[in-house]
DNA sequence: GCTTGTGTGTCAAGCCTTTGTACAAGTTCC
DNA sequence: GGAACTTGTACAAAGGCTTGACACACAAGC
């Protein structure tokens, strides 16, 4: 997708670097046009910023690219690892240090692609971030330095994921009163990876609101998130009126707390992880 | 259906260019008059626009035009027009049609550098999306959907504007309860471009939390974005706890309403047009 | 202290590709 | 008649490719 100068751009690597990487790593193997130009993907890009994030941090630039190639390869980033890297990241926050947070994040979406990432490593650092802030560990203002960076990275791969106007449209919002997006943007970003033509109305969506957008733009679907247990009942009341003014609307329910919802008509809940409940909700829409 | 030069004015793409790419990726077909004249619909029209936009993210011209293609093979077609600039967003917006947010958007981001285009088209087309929702022309949703592709937009731009850890640090964020930060992530944005190192808040920060920020993380400068007349109490109880915790900290206000501030020590209130902000922002730190 | 070797980032030369734009000469529209 | 369109060709700037080399830092070994 990429020419090297723009995987440059957006990686923060010399063009110059990238190819030597290429040449005495092996770090990468770009596609290739027919006329030979090197063509990376958002995954290379990731990759090229753990590497750059682990040189910054004082490893070699061999065992950096190694580490990241063997990660690529043999084992799959499991929770196990999340700890560890979750208090990088909220070290890097509490310290109120831009570069080391960015870094940080580096380290986790360079672990693979985003569906080998976001569940076992990215959601649960933003989860532990929570944590750390209701802990009062951290500030709000640390935890809002942090989440506001992993907020901007899902977003650039919101607008990397797909081709609007393509595949079935499906409305992914939460209700009303409830603000903690990460997940629900997450859970957008995969389903748009799989070309599902998302409509992302965002936190804090008044009952009517969905109605509305449920009417007006003709979705196929809609994905309620139920992120704590006080949006159940609100999410609730978002189903029965989209069920009532959309009969024939596929209605679902994603997050943490989805499970506690009563069923309403045919009312499907996803899984909590974020690449299994795309992967459902768009089995659904077949 | 429109001639070359109107399809060119509609699309934002030159004449010659829109040959050029007929010619070498074959990415439209126009119909043809009876003395040869190209045709195009408004689906033709829609095309050239996203095939420029992709341009615009940083694709490759052929990539993009590979990629537009491909999506009109694979999906319904849709028919989007460009009435007037501003309103396209509105009423993109209003119809809850993601891809002609994107579209519209494009359109106003591809009129030149992120700072010819911020004050000037950007920023006045997200205030009159506020102004649509506040008139209930629009609905929440749909203000929520556009300004969330726009904060997108932003988001992107701060992670591509610079390198983190590099130049002065500076605090940016909005006092407490105060949630509309398209302003402030746009100012950030302009300002890290400018070389600086941007620590971003974003909104709804408490007083304490700017003081802890300001304290732990050594910046250099801080600045308070003061969007509507309810800000301007807030705004100052922020400046006069920095002030006391960090005498040495250049303070400054910006946002529509920072004119309403009195003075606080030596407080610098920066304009309301965010380029030039940023600029004098990094006058004062020299 | 000095040499040697290695790792790493950067750069240059020479050539090729991409891509936006321009020009010429003729035709059509209004 | 002039603006807008047609086709075809051309061109220049920007960027990419490969190969090979160079400078600097650092460590090991003598």
């Amino acid at each position: 997708m990429y020419t090297i100068g723009q995987a440059s751009l957006r990686s923060g690597v010399a063009v110059s670097l990238i190819r030597a990487w290429e040449r005495r790593y092996g770090i990468l193997r770009p596609a290739r046009t027919s006329s030979g130009y090197r063509l990376y993907d958002d995954d290379a890009i990731g990759r090229l910023r753990a590497v750059r994030g682990l040189i910054e941090r004082g490893w070699s630039a061999r065992q950096a690219a190694a580490a990241v190639l063997e990660q690529e390869t043999t084992s799959r980033p499991r929770a196990i690892d999340a700890p560890e890297r979750r208090s990088a990241l909220i070290d890097a926050a509490a310290r109120y240090d831009p570069a080391a947070v960015e870094g940080a994040l580096d380290d986790l979406f360079g672990r693979g692609s985003f569906e080998a990432v976001i569940d076992d490593l990215v959601l649960p650092a933003a989860a532990m971030l929570g944590d750390a802030w209701a802990d009062s560990q951290i500030d709000v203002a640390a935890e809002h330095l942090a989440s506001s960076a992993i907020s901007r990275r899902l977003s650039a791969l919101f607008d990397q994921g797909g081709l609007p106007g393509s595949g079935p449209r499906v409305l992914v919002g939460l209700p009303p009163d409830s603000r903690h997006e990460l997940g629900a943007l997450a859970f957008a970003v995969a389903l748009r990876r799989l070309g599902v033509d998302v409509l992302y109305l965002g936190a804090d969506v008044p009952v009517e609101s969905w109605v509305d957008a449920a009417t007006a733009s003709a979705a196929r679907a809609a994905v309620v998130g139920v992120v704590t247990t006080r949006d159940v009942s609100t999410a609730t009341d978002v189903a029965t009126a989209l069920r009532a003014s959309r009969p024939d609307l596929v209605l679902a329910f994603g997050g943490g707390s989805a499970g506690g919802l009563s069923k309403i008509g045919e009312v499907t809940v996803l899984p909590t992880r974020v690449v299994e409940a795309a992967e459902v909700l768009r089995g659904r829409l077949r």
